[in-house]
DNA sequence: TCCCATCCTGATCGAGTGTTCAGGGAAACA
DNA sequence: TGTTTCCCTGAACACTCGATCAGGATGGGA
């Protein structure tokens, strides 16, 4: 038994990443549970064993990403609990850009989703977008008040980061391409982009 | 002749508004000809009787989308041609938001392909890319150089800056969703938002 | 030992994919 | 008045799509 679901879960898992990949580079759409099957390297039709449809699979990729990502933004809260807020919104902009540049298929995911209205849009915005946006952005709106961020639209400067953060990395292969270059900006260069365009000023040395 | 093929040209280009919208929503991929040529309300095979294939089509898309983005380029260089160049490009800036918020489509369809290398992103990067990209980072070396513009990566701030005026528009319909907001920022919020990114002195009022 | 639940495969379904091709019909030229 | 050129259609091609289903294999519990 234990063997046997230890196989059973890697082959899950596993369909699991590379159906991330796929949804990653050609959309909902445009990937296809047979590409999926052959990149893990089993039979199309035990996709549907473990997922009822192709949609439950897009689902349970969004899923498997904003478990481990909500567990590790709950930590950088809980670290940074003692600071002020522009601070604790840096200590979450700094694990933003670490996530999207271990991962770049997360920004290339929501992106894919967000920019027409359908069903899977509104599943993800209620499930995983809202809890995690909504928090921020009252997080935003209270630095502002205190005169500690640059006014202006909250909702504009959190997409903001959420860009500056994830463009970088997901558009990789069209910067490689453009400028010849291997290794895309380190973190802590977007980092200070952010600061910037927040105008959160940096600690005193 | 006349009549005949000024009916064709609008064929032709109700074609490729059409193409352009799904390839924009679903990617490549994810598109097929038999739906945009429902969108038309034309024969299928129509479509592959003005463009060759498919892919001939999506080119036609992204071809057409350049030629009128970089006249107004151009005419935004040529206008500001006495100014400084943070001012300069600033100009830009203010004309690819402007773009960005007529033409959300645009931004969309880059960030598409911008994330895998495939042959299109090949043929993206060099036919149209390439020659707008690589002026405006040489601007931004200029500017860092006069100690006028922020320091730090010239390729990361000017992805920053078409992120962040893509993104708020692309990405419209998932904000809208997350937020109930109907409109919108407006384009000189965006704007302000991306001098304060480079750090661009307001001109004394 | 038999039984049953679980994981997995191969064949198959109707529908949809990009592409090809023969031909219709109307305007332009001779 | 032919004749040619151009826009356009409908049928068909081989192929792929997501989904269904019967059944094989394995291993733990009775």
């Amino acid at each position: 038994m234990k063997a046997r679901t230890r196989v059973a879960g890697t082959a899950r898992s596993r369909i699991i990443r590379a159906a991330r990949a796929r949804f990653a580079s050609v959309g909902f759409e445009g990937a296809s549970t047979r590409q999926i099957a052959e990149d893990v390297g089993v039979a199309q039709s035990l996709l549907l064993y473990h997922f009822a449809s192709k949609e439950s699979l897009w689902k349970a990729v969004m899923d498997d990403l904003f478990v481990s990502a909500r567990a590790r933004l709950d930590e950088a809260e809980r670290v940074s609990r003692d600071a002020t807020i522009p601070e604790r919104l840096m200590a979450v902009a700094r694990l933003i850009v670490q996530l999207a540049a271990e991962q770049p298929d997360i920004h290339r995911l929501m992106t894919i989703e967000g920019r027409s209205e359908s069903g899977r849009l509104r599943w993800l915005v209620e499930r995983h977008l809202r809890p995690i946006h909504e928090k921020y952005i009252t997080w935003i709106r209270r630095g502002q008040r205190a005169r500690l961020i640059r006014s202006g639209d909250p909702v504009l400067l959190y997409y903001s980061i959420l860009a500056i953060a994830g463009t970088t990395y997901s558009l990789a292969p069209e910067i490689k391409l453009l400028t010849g270059t291997t290794s895309p900006p380190a973190p802590a260069a977007v980092e200070a982009l952010i600061r910037s365009l927040l105008q959160i000023e940096t600690e005193a040395p």
